[in-house]
DNA sequence: CCTGATAAATGGAACGTTCCAATAAATCAA
DNA sequence: TTGATTTATTGGAACGTTCCATTTATCAGG
């Protein structure tokens, strides 16, 4: 039914009467065309249905539009939402950035960096996945592309990165339930293969010892990193003989299975347990209860490593300064700040700027 | 720093010492080829570093092994779960999807729609944006490339579908209200641009008409599907002289809202007032109360979705019988089934499995 | 050792664009 | 009117691959 025959450039310029070299100018909006013949041929491409080739362009220019957009878990809300922060930067440089997920698969993610290299992007924003091995991006360095690490870092890796200052989150999260009088504290879910939780755990560690809690009382459990984990994790900590009175969760669906758990054990998050998470994403304001937590400005941190990719395309550049994000808590009501335990009108957060390592 | 000339397939047919046709050769891992020279290829690009220009390749084949996947709205879950599904699909075929967010705005998504063309992908499936204009594909259309629509359709369009059973979904949903008693129902939030909400509320009218309820005591409310149109939605509704007693809600991010406007108001989900969702998004599962709700089965939809495309274009067609996914209603606690109000073990879902239309 | 067949490797043209150098057309100063 | 300038337009050679038609190497069978 379709005709299958594709329109090129020649053909536009037969129909308008010009060469294929004019036709190219006007596509590129070169000024060197009088208008009247641009609109002509801009008449002839509408009538046609010509479509711009774009890797016949690239063959011949040497750089694109596309930048490409890596992450781990597009599922986790949070990685959308860094992805749609990235996309509004994107938008009105006129590059189209194309998102590809590796479900926390390496070997996904080499599949999918391939095919991103293949198709010729200019840049590349990576949130690695878990697991992946220090060489994983060697093809890409070699080939000069410019390439951001965004929310996660790779151990001994010169790429640039754009992640939350995790250490101060993970000190300000404590020092909150330190201050509240909790004495006997638990770290929960995440394991030490993340960078992000080394950072975190070292910042949960370092406010304990300025309180002068001996190391025995805390307790750092792993665990998986979603709410399951979560609710795994609480259990563990509980059963202990002489269980912790509060938690900072490695993230807040970490924080969201950790308050479930409480429900299930007849516990109210709060009153008799106090909760905090981290990242901050839409639905913490939204749980019940409302959930304390580090606030990242995910979407934020997303636009900026946009900018830095893009810069970086523009200044041929394969290297850029690290982005550490301010991060500030959001007190809400899992800490039970005040002992009322209502269900009125969440108070608004009023995120006191924190400053940046 | 980096070595910024590209290695081209001429660079290792001189490193190996045989032909650009035969690396070619090597390239699509024909059998015409000796396996020693195969390997002789072989390792000349691994030493080079050398990466397959594709936009080169498509220049001559004119196919290409890319599917452009278009989304309204990542953030939403619901569609980050569709986009796993379909990339599970893909994985096997060795094609690469690229995921493009429109954000809900047809200007967005005609720029991403553009970009994609001219990128040569093989096929589409798109979650049209609110709002698309029915001539937005012309031109996708004319280029005859094989599309397929997922979870949204468009009024008037022949491009194939992949879309749960909306309309007996809806049915399933109000018949389970009614039979528990409620007379006074409402249905939350949504828009009749969206054909989706139009199936959806035809559902829930035909259960309504089935039990004899007169069209005053239903109320039908519109409102952003999201948790604040949720919000808004049933607190427009409580405000009626004699308001409903259950509501239906256009999806799971609605009902969500819904459950904490009530709370707000004092009112307990599923004892004072029952709450439907549609979607069963996997924080269904774990809210609280436990969202009863419509599950569509997202992630098997995206897989058929991308099966679909797959198939059309292996035979070159841009036709496809449309496919009407099964859904089941997953009841939880959010209706209050059983009158005790219990933090108890979730009962763990059994789907019944519902026929397709 | 040759013949014919088969297997393996190769050169060249094409794909649709951009860009440079060159030409043609329009404009201007004298 | 003419040459000098400026302004518009154009052909042709790239870009890195595939694929077809050839050429060259390899191998049986006589």
């Amino acid at each position: 039914m379709a005709a299958r025959s594709k329109t090129t450039i020649l053909d536009i310029a037969r129909e308008a009467g010009v060469s294929k070299s004019t036709v190219s100018l006007v596509l590129q909006g070169s000024s060197l065309i009088r208008s009247d013949t641009a609109s002509k041929v801009r008449k002839a491409i509408e009538e046609t249905g010509y479509v711009y080739n774009r890797g016949a362009a690239n063959l011949r220019k040497a750089y694109s539009n596309v930048i490409g957009m890596v992450v781990n878990d597009l599922t986790n809300p949070f990685y959308a939402e860094l992805a749609v922060g990235m996309e509004r930067a994107f938008q009105s440089a006129s590059v189209v950035p194309f998102i590809a997920n590796t479900a926390e698969s390496p070997v996904r993610q080499e599949e999918v960096l391939k095919s991103m290299l293949e198709q010729g992007v200019a840049g590349l924003i990576v949130s690695p996945a878990r697991g992946t091995r220090p060489d994983a991006f060697r093809q890409i360095e070699a080939a000069g592309i410019p390439m951001v690490f965004a929310m996660r870092r790779l151990p001994e890796s010169r790429v640039p990165v754009v992640v939350p200052d995790n250490w101060r989150g993970a000190a300000l999260a404590a020092r909150h339930l330190l201050a509240k009088g909790h004495r006997r504290l638990a770290f929960l879910a995440g394991s030490p293969d993340l960078v992000v939780y080394r950072e975190r755990v070292g910042g949960f560690r370092e406010a304990c010892q300025e309180f002068g809690i001996p190391a025995s009382d805390i307790a750092v459990l792993e665990g998986e990193t979603s709410r399951k984990g979560g609710m795994a994790c609480l259990d563990r900590a509980l059963t202990a003989e002489d269980p912790p009175t509060a938690a900072l969760c490695f993230n807040d669906a970490v924080a969201f299975g950790a308050l479930l758990a409480l429900r299930r054990r007849g516990l109210e998050p709060g009153r008799n347990f106090a909760v905090v998470g981290f990242d901050d994403v839409a639905e913490a304001e939204h749980y019940m209860p409302a959930l304390t937590s580090v606030a990242v400005d995910t979407a934020g941190l997303g636009e900026r490593a946009a900018h830095m990719v893009l810069k970086m395309i523009q200044s041929r550049t394969t290297r850029a300064e690290d982005h550490i994000g301010a991060v500030n808590l959001v007190v809400r009501e899992s800490c039970g700040p005040d002992r009322s335990s209502e269900y009125d009108t969440a108070k608004h957060d009023t995120p006191q700027q924190g400053a940046a390592a």
